[in-house]
DNA sequence: GCAAGGTC
């Protein structure tokens, strides 16, 4: 093998790895041994690994993720080793901000823009933690997954830990390994060779085309078809090279069904008794679909009425027991035969996986490694009364080999690891595990082994027969018994043998059409398609039904929605080929090239990106022929919502379109105007925008907690003022300034003077948590709040307060904002009860000791803490008013830094 | 607001 003679062996002669020491910049004195860094491609493999190297000895000790370190020999010599592991892709690709605003950015060019990788995970910090372990250390050993994608990850772990290019050959490898086995480990040690550019690269090259198309067309279509009608519920009219396929199969078998039309047929079905049974014989024609026709043959068959054996034939036949169970198999199963979708059952096996009842779920192989421990697993599974009896007579008789199946190199069927309960697994887990469960038994099983008898008949010139069905062997299918042989006796015929025909009966019938089709059949044409992987189907099922293309019905059948109807219809008027599986596969095909060297990574990117690109622009000149689709179905903008507020352009009432993404539309203007999603919204008091006149709107977040704030629709859109750099609902805004529709300034991130709602009017004193400023709820009453135009920080004002309001004066001491509260004459605490109270809700003592932080999950009486003498901090650092400190010249509302 | 691929 060409690859392997590039790296020595595991027992590589030590004067040989001297030199390398030598040239990594080591000297080779016991007291520092090199390290070795070893990075898998999740923390269960780092895990793996580390255990078989160090045979369990080794220190643990926490980081992004979890690092393993011990002493052992590499390539022959004493190191030092670190093993870690990332989660999964470190890195994944974007459009630059430039290119980010919907408006500003014409789809057709995301072809030719330029893309960047980013971190997946931006939380977990892995490109630092990566680029920390590998300080120092000499070597680099990838052992990431065996595929593809891997392979892009290895490269991914290059840069984050950054070996010298040129030093690569001899510092960075790669393990190979088939399946996460101490022999496999300790085979793939000794066997290391180098990361594969090519395949990296086809990774690459997949990433940037399923972007480009993906992200082209979705925003083309989007907004083509939301700017046109108000009822199309979802917020984003999606297109994708998978998902866009997968829900062509939906629509069809749809189409299928909706074009069905119902033939009546006839067949022949003649009885005869038999020792003393009634027994109703097939036809050999089966059906005729002219009845006529039917009748006449009935006629003949009547006519003659003795039926004659013909023959008498005996077949020993065999249903195979399972194979291994991979993740595909288990969604299925999951679907078809539990009720759980692809996600729910995914969740639900990675959380028996988590604790330990079985192995890793996410596998492709159906086939085990030679090595495994059926036995083991078998012992494991005895004391369950379930199955005890079964798994000791498998124990006692001889258990079988499993078929073989596929063994794709990555972890071996899935199989339970320990014994567990419906009462410590809960039912649903429990149902899945049970089944795990059933299935391994299964495939230790003896094949299920039966006799089938067919017995031939004569008559008037047509040929009948009937089957019966004896089992011998029930092997597997007693454990799966949803599996089973149906077994049905026949009485005894010798051939010659003459019986009398003791009725014809002329069956009428009509054909029916199929049914929806199901989520386990989905799963099986995608995976015959190559649509997605193990991983991806689950996700790609969930889009197409949370995007409303579909709808999951009764025994998880996919009914496609009018929505997910007209697409593909649309799709099949314009270019077929943006619906149909062989999308993917064409550009499976492409990448492949590039795996395997056989074409230049950048050449191949673009010459499909050329492709689609003239895909796309064919299908933006046709529009027209979906849109005729579209208008069929859905109403237009102008048609749909109910007058809410007034337009500040033409002041006439825009229609509020409830439908999401929510939005007002102005039909003089022919303007949208997007909202805040996921919360209810309302007209405020008819109170006006000073910027534009916009009537201004309240929008409350759902729940108890939910903030309510208001907004003017035209600002929010288009934020009037520069700098801000915190908008609130928009996702990336380019850093362009510009900012586009929907971008999020609501009234509380305004910095109007004199606006009534402004932040300047509406804002407190500076958030405890972050530089934002508290602002007032203004309609929180009776538990009034304040809450941060930033961070989820939440105040609690008195309670009970008819009003509490904001006024222009500012607190002397820390220049907050002075609060009037004008208090319930019941429950007032002012002497005399008094009502009316003005003050600072940091250094009035009254207001100080009614106010509480509440913040986010957590509780926190830092703040106005009852009973604590003013002054003395106490609680998170003290929130106690400023002016003590530096600075006291700056706003507090803008910056609460120095509290 | 967008794709698909990892993993959690």
């Amino acid at each position: 093998d060409p690859e392997e003679s590039e790296v020595g062996s595991w027992e590589n002669s030590a004067k040989k790895v001297e030199v390398e020491i030598e040239k990594a910049g080591f000297n080779s004195n016991m007291s520092s041994p090199p390290k070795v860094l070893m990075v898998a491609e999740k923390p269960s493999i780092a895990l793996s690994i580390a255990s078989v190297l160090s045979h369990g000895q080794m220190s643990t000790r926490r980081g992004s993720t979890e690092v393993h370190e011990f002493n052992g020999k590499f390539l022959g010599f004493h190191a030092h080793y670190k093993v870690t592991s990332v989660i999964g892709h470190v890195f994944s690709v974007d459009f630059p901000a430039s290119y980010q605003d919907w408006n500003a950015t014409n789809p057709l060019d995301l072809f030719q823009a330029s893309v960047i990788k980013t971190e997946s995970n931006p939380k977990a910090h892995i490109s630092r933690h990566l680029s920390q372990e590998a300080r120092g250390c000499g070597y680099l050993v990838l052992w990431l997954d065996c595929d593809r994608e891997g392979e892009n990850i290895c490269f991914e772990v290059m840069e984050c830990t950054r070996f010298p290019v040129n030093e690569s050959k001899k510092r960075v490898y790669r393990a190979r390994f088939s399946s996460v086995t101490e022999k496999d480990i300790l085979k793939a040690m000794d066997n290391l060779v180098e990361p594969n550019r090519h395949e990296a690269l086809a990774v690459d090259a997949r990433q940037e085309i399923d972007l480009k198309v993906g992200v082209a067309f979705t925003r083309f279509q989007t907004s083509y078809f939301q700017g046109k009608y108000g009822n199309l519920d979802s917020r984003v009219i999606s297109y994708g090279p998978c998902q866009t396929p997968t829900l062509g199969f939906c629509v069809q078998r749809y189409l299928q069904i909706n074009t069905f039309k119902p033939e009546k047929f006839w067949a022949l079905r003649p009885y005869i008794i038999q020792t003393g049974y009634e027994l109703q014989l097939e036809w050999k024609r089966q059906k005729l679909f002219d009845v006529d026709v039917a009748m006449m043959f009935q006629k003949l068959v009547t006519e003659d009425g003795i039926l004659e054996v013909i023959d008498v034939s005996e077949k020993q036949e065999s249903k195979g027991r399972p194979s291994g169970l991979n993740t595909v198999n288990l969604l299925k199963v999951a679907s078809s035969a539990l009720g759980y979708g692809p996600q729910t059952a995914m969740q639900i096996a990675e959380r028996l996986y988590t604790q330990g009842f079985i192995s890793y779920p996410r596998t492709e192989s159906t086939a085990y490694p030679s090595s495994f421990d059926f036995k083991g697993t078998l012992k494991s599974l005895e004391n369950n009364p379930l199955w005890s009896g079964y798994v000791h007579r498998l124990l006692a008789e001889g258990y079988h080999k499993p078929r073989t199946g596929t063994d794709a190199g990555d972890h071996p069927p899935i199989t339970p690891m320990r014994p567990a309960t419906e009462d410590i697994l809960g039912n649903d887990a429990w149902r899945l595990y049970q089944y795990i469960c059933q299935h391994f038994m299964g495939t230790v099983s003896p094949d299920c082994k039966y006799v089938r008898t067919k017995v031939e008949f004569s008559v008037g010139g047509e040929f009948f027969h009937c089957i019966g069905q004896r089992v011998t062997v029930q092997g597997f299918a007693s454990i799966m018994p949803w599996l089973a042989i149906n077994e049905k006796n026949l009485p005894q015929f010798t051939k010659g043998e003459k019986i009398e025909v003791s009725r014809v009966e002329l069956y009428e019938g009509e054909t029916s059409p199929p049914d929806y089709l199901s989520e386990s059949e989905l799963i099986s044409l995608m995976e015959k398609h190559g649509i997605g992987t193990d991983a991806s189907i689950p996700v790609h099922i969930n889009n197409i039904c949370e995007r409303n293309y579909v709808q999951v019905q009764a025994g998880r059948k996919l009914a496609p929605t009018t929505l997910g109807i007209t697409l593909i219809r649309g799709y099949q008027c314009i270019d077929p080929d943006l619906c149909l599986p062989d999308i993917r596969s064409f550009i499976e095909h492409q990448i492949t090239l590039v795996a395997k060297g056989q074409a230049d990574h950048s050449r191949v990117v673009q010459h499909v990106l050329q492709q689609f690109k003239q895909k796309f622009t064919y299908f933006v000149q046709q529009i027209d022929n979906m849109d005729a689709l579209f208008e069929a179905q859905f109403s237009p903008l102008a048609d749909t919502g109910r007058a809410l507020s007034k337009c500040g352009k033409c002041l006439r009432y825009m229609k509020y379109v409830s439908q999401q993404p929510q939005r007002m539309f102005c039909g003089t203007c022919e303007e949208v105007y997007y909202l805040p999603q996921k919360g209810t919204i309302k007209l405020y008091k008819e109170l006006t925008c000073p910027l534009d006149n916009f009537e201004l709107l309240i929008f409350s977040m759902p729940g108890p907690e939910g903030k309510s704030f208001p907004l003017c629709p035209y600002c929010y859109n288009s934020p009037p003022f520069e700098g801000i750099d915190t908008l609130f609902g928009s996702t990336k805004t380019g850093s362009t300034g510009k900012l586009g529709k929907g971008a999020g300034m609501p009234c509380f991130l305004c910095p109007h003077p004199t606006c009534r709602h402004s932040v300047v009017a509406q804002g407190v004193c500076a958030c405890p948590e972050c530089s934002g400023t508290l602002v007032l709820d203004p309609v929180s009453a009776p538990k009034w709040r304040l809450y941060c135009n930033k961070c989820n920080c939440l105040v609690l004002l008195p309670e009970g307060a008819h009003r509490i309001t904001t006024t222009r004066e500012r607190c002397t001491e820390c220049d907050s904002t002075i609060i009037e509260v004008d208090f319930n004459k019941k429950t007032t605490p002012l002497e005399g009860g008094a009502t009316l109270h003005t003050g600072c809700i940091l250094c009035d003592e009254l207001l100080h000791s009614l106010v509480e932080v509440k913040h986010g999950k957590s509780f926190s009486r830092g703040f106005g803490a009852r009973g604590r003498g003013r002054g003395r901090g106490t609680g998170r650092g003290g929130f106690r008013g400023r002016g003590r400190a530096a600075g006291r010249k700056v706003d507090p509302r803008m910056s609460f830094r120095d509290f």
